[in-house]
DNA sequence: ATTCGATGCGCGTCGGAGTGCCGAAGGAGA
DNA sequence: TCTCCTTCGGCACTCCGACGCGCATCGAAT
């Protein structure tokens, strides 16, 4: 049914594991377990059954991009000459290695992809769009729209971390409080 | 000059470490200074700078969207009935809370948003439009389009990495190996 | 020549991760 | 309804690894 594996099953602690890793991937076992209220042994078995299930697929570093002068993002809708396979094929080998290139979707409807590229500025957009973007193959047509502002960026909807509030086995009702 | 802090300065070292990092948050110094040849200490330094520089900004975990359901990606531009800057602020305010917008961007040119919205399939983006999006205030245009296919996604540009290849001090030339 | 900055190495300590065992609770079956 | 089984959580323990620090060294810049 689904693309290659099944579906998700999660109780409101996978959600608080998952949100707390989304948050600070760095975190250990014994943070995460007094954040969330569970033993440590808990917290360390349901994240390596994440782990190994493929519902985390990793965890990366956030840079602060800023910091590298790339403070503008250029949305660019581009328009192939010619909707063949091998048309796309090659426009898509090439885009894939456009360094300025963070997000290239293709889309239905007419036939063109939406780009998203990172520039210092509007002089450095223009030499990425002489350099990587008027280079690739089969383009017909670019439309660039400059961003002023990103006013949502969320690698993770929190609508997953709601899903599926059905609790596993039970509610864990008296839970005595980890002395030591 | 830049928004909020100076400009980065980085050499080979710390673009490796940056690379390192976005790929795997969770490797250790020790293994760090392995895949890069630098001593752990070294590699610890400069990462602990890297952090209280703000270039790192964090870590997060990378889940597996599929595996929620949610495998589709929609691409929406809304335009506003009016420029005004408090129809401005109350879309915002209210594009915010919207839990399936993962990415949205005030554009220049023409005064609308570009949303990105992930749903599980046709149905459910129709009701994330009837529910979320259409109760939007100010709104006076809605236009989806469907991504078929994510062809490039990152998070990071592979150009940061190889920002600025001036080396900070010296080119440690003959490197013994570390030896146990 | 001197000073500064960065690296390399060794050490010690602290903390995290993994394991085994037990108890509790829920579900299934008779 | 009673019993058995499965599953999950909690606790204690051990071990190994990471992390941090101090000092010596080397190179470069002034």
């Amino acid at each position: 049914m689904a693309q290659n594996s099944k579906r998700v099953d999660m109780d409101r602690v996978d959600g608080l594991i998952l949100s707390e890793l989304t948050a600070n991937a760095r975190v250990s076992q014994v943070d995460l377990s007094a954040r969330i209220g569970l033993s440590s042994t808990a917290i360390a078995r349901r994240q390596r059954a994440l782990e190994e299930d493929g519902i985390i697929r990793g965890y990366q570093a956030v840079l602060d991009l800023g910091r590298f002068g790339l403070a503008v993002t250029v949305i660019v809708r581009i328009t192939l000459e010619s909707q063949s396979d091998d048309a796309l094929k090659a426009f898509e080998a090439g885009v894939i290695d456009c360094p300025s290139v963070v997000r290239c979707f293709l889309m239905s409807g007419s036939d063109d992809y939406i780009v998203t590229v990172l520039a210092r500025d509007i002089e450095d957009f223009e030499h990425i769009h002489r350099t990587e973007l008027s280079r690739l193959p089969r383009v017909a047509r670019i439309e660039s729209s400059f961003a002023l502002r990103e006013v949502v960026s969320r690698a993770v909807p929190p609508v997953v971390f709601s899903a599926s509030a059905a609790p596993k086995h039970k509610p864990p009702s008296p839970r005595r409080p980890t002395r030591r």
